[in-house]
DNA sequence: GCCAACGTTGGC
DNA sequence: GCCAACGTTGGC
């Protein structure tokens, strides 16, 4: 069976908490913490080499711009379980987890290219391709959700992102 | 299995 | 800071 393309995904962070330049920064990142079972199971469905819209969610008082995707990050290793569950310091801590049998998982990222600039939810909003996604549509609070190939190069051309250029890294 | 109370998310 | 929307919890 030959491997499956690199699926498209959206990872929201607060920027404040942690941003696109703290990615850069730290160069790899687990992403852990994760504790809802729909965006859990698309962490599980996460392959390395998959490219993750980078989004930064309630970033009105953030110095890094608006609430918008800030960049573009790749999947560096696959689902395995999260370490926060086992540390009983940790707010993720999850008593009822045992390690034979976990019950959540992290990806690590790394990042991929930043976009010139912010991408606003607003221009998200209004593209076509972006109508009927999870984001946009009201009420959805999922931190880790699927984004369509159409949906990730309308994002991309929108940003300014020379595709080429993307497809290099 | 129901559902009210509660906590969290996230745009504004 | 507000609050609508949503997921989870726990009493019954």
């Amino acid at each position: 069976m030959p491997p499956s393309p690199p699926r498209h995904w959206l990872l929201k962070s607060e920027p404040d908490v942690f941003g696109y330049p703290d990615l850069v920064r730290v160069g790899r990142e687990p992403w852990n913490g994760v504790r809802n079972y729909q965006a859990r199971n698309f962490l599980r469905e996460m392959r390395e080499g998959d490219l993750c819209l980078f989004y930064h969610s309630n970033a009105r008082h953030s110095r890094v711009g608006p609430t918008g995707v800030a960049g573009v990050a790749r999947v560096v290793r696959a689902a395995y379980p999260d370490n926060l569950q086992f540390d009983p310091d940790s707010p993720y801590h999850d008593p009822k987890s045992t390690s034979d049998n976990p019950r959540w998982s992290m990806v690590d990222v790394a990042p991929a290219f930043a976009f010139p600039a912010v991408l606003p939810l607003d221009t998200l909003r209004a593209l076509p391709e972006w109508q009927d996604s999870p984001l946009t549509r009201r009420g959805t609070r999922l931190s880790v959700l699927p984004v369509t190939p159409e949906q990730f190069q309308a994002a991309l051309a929108a940003a300014g992102v020379d595709l080429p250029d993307a497809h290099l890294v």
